[in-house]
DNA sequence: CGATGTTCATATATTTATGTATAGCGATGC
DNA sequence: GCATCGCTATACATAAATATATGAACATCG
């Protein structure tokens, strides 16, 4: 450790740990293969430690690598975050903003909205994170997320959008086979679709609605989004947003006023961000676009 | 933004950010002006932004480079984090831990704490970070933290040490001079240190004792560190604690029994660094030798 | 089992980045 | 008011990093 390694040692370290391989990595950097090679050298060198057992197919990390991946990855977010920032002009809207949402809200709600605000601000990029792993704001790994919890931390701006309601749904071809239940007890019966994991959002419900603990589920699935489309394909009664399946005339809601779950709903960003115009327009497009997503939901159908 | 830039650009950048020039920015990194130069010409051509204006005596950042600053501060955290972690031996107790703790606690009481440390293991090096601004422990700008305040976060292994006692106390040349007060009414007579900002723990000694609100102070310091040595001087009475003035048979502690303030003591670091033995045992001879400290404020002197 | 497509390692040529030397500018001090 | 000292900018020579080309090892597939 005598000098400190060039900065971009690490970002080689850090593609050739993600892509498995020198070539691979040198391939998506735009370098060559022996280049990556000798960087990987020269940091090993550096440290005093082997980073890698090459091999004719490829190199594999050795457990001082993996001890490093988590901060290699933080120098990438980091360096994003700060091309990201300055490459935006300061009084303009433009750049790269990016979001975060879970799956579901990424995929099927937050489209329309980003579509509106680009054609407001044609200059404006977006790079939206679809995951229900939560991306760190604090950290600058996202600008903005779209929170189904109220996010805890300090200088955070946070706003809040109000529940989205969720309920039991299914596909009319589904209903006209097996009959439309009426009550909670009646559900006993049918193909339910449940989730695979323990969620906050599971727990919420059991809370909620005792009875559904009881039931047999016949498709399970870890994604909300997979639980949504396994309900539009007719496989049987699911929960999702009744947002979601109101604009769909095959989607019926089923048991209505009997049994809602609100998912509350947040945005935040970091406060820091709130002087930069890129990211105060899309923060308020996305509250105005979900305030009406929400209201939307609450619609009965026409 | 065509191609990325290279993350070296991002060092020199936060260099000149900090040494005010690119002369002194090529004498830290041991490169030369020129170089450095052309790295802000190519970062300013890679985000489409002037970062610095030049003048003939210096770089004069512009409001861009200050909002990218914070990132290029975490850049260099990250980086020197990676760097500690890598080049320690796995399974040795070796390489360098970076321990932050408050300016009295680092400069007065972890020092002994240290030495023993490295007595025992001659290959560790450590780095202390003695003031009271709070370093994160999430994104390892420290290694192991003293706190005086319990960390919330999860993913912390904290440990917690006490009750550190602060309590009144005055250079024995004082005293002869102006007299012992034996009750806090006593006080308001005499010549007194305090504190010229707010912060928790003087809210807390209020909370505590309110006729401390009233006194008239003569001296008034924000650093805990100068409090101490004012009393030392015997500028006149003031807080401490007590496990400082034992050991000096010129200062006395004044009321001991009547005011005590008990100042809470963690112990934190990251969980993920548990694995490695250099945090590990630096973290155990932090908390054995933190308990014997307290142990010792409670002694009642020889 | 040989052909093909990977991979990494090495030697050589080329490009790129860096260092050196110097000139110009502005502030400070005698 | 001139000398000095710091700084940046530029031109040129040099050193360093890079790409190219190639060979050897291993897997996959017909």
């Amino acid at each position: 450790m005598n000098i400190e390694p060039s900065w971009d040692f690490y970002r080689s370290f850090l593609t050739v740990l993600r892509q498995g391989s020198l070539s691979a990595a040198a391939r998506e950097l735009g370098l060559t293969q022996p280049t990556i090679g000798r960087h990987i050298d020269a940091l090993e060198e550096a440290v005093g430690a082997e980073l890698f057992i090459r091999s004719s197919n490829g190199l594999l990390p050795t457990d001082v690598a993996l001890d490093l991946q988590p901060y290699a990855e933080m120098l990438a977010t980091t360096a994003a975050a700060l091309l990201r920032t300055a490459s935006s002009q300061r009084d303009k809207v433009e750049g790269t903003v990016r979001i975060s949402a879970s799956e579901v809200i990424g995929i099927e709600v937050l489209p329309p909205i980003i579509a509106d605000l680009q054609d407001a601000y044609p200059g404006l990029q977006v790079e939206l994170s679809a995951s229900d792993a939560l991306e760190d704001l604090m950290n600058r790994e996202v600008d903005i997320a779209v929170r189904m919890a109220e996010p805890q931390q300090d200088a955070l701006l946070v706003r809040r959008i109000g529940d989205i309601p969720l309920g039991f749904h299914a596909h009319r071809r589904y209903l006209e086979r097996h009959g439309t239940p009426q009550t909670m007890a009646e559900l006993a019966g049918h193909r339910l679709i449940g989730f695979d994991r323990q969620t906050a959002y599971i727990r919420m419900m059991r809370k909620l609605h005792p009875l559904a603990d009881e039931l047999a589920y016949s498709f399970r699935t870890s994604s909300h989004l997979a639980h949504y489309t396994a309900i539009r394909a007719g496989i049987g009664i699911g929960i999702c947003q009744t947002g979601l399946a109101r604009p769909n005339p095959d989607l019926v809601h089923i048991m209505a006023d009997e049994f809602e779950i609100p998912l509350g709903t947040w945005v935040a960003m970091h406060e820091s961000l709130k002087t930069s115009p890129r990211c105060r327009v899309t923060f308020d497009a996305l509250v105005r676009g979900l305030l009406n997503y929400i209201k939307s939901c609450k619609e009965t159908r026409a």
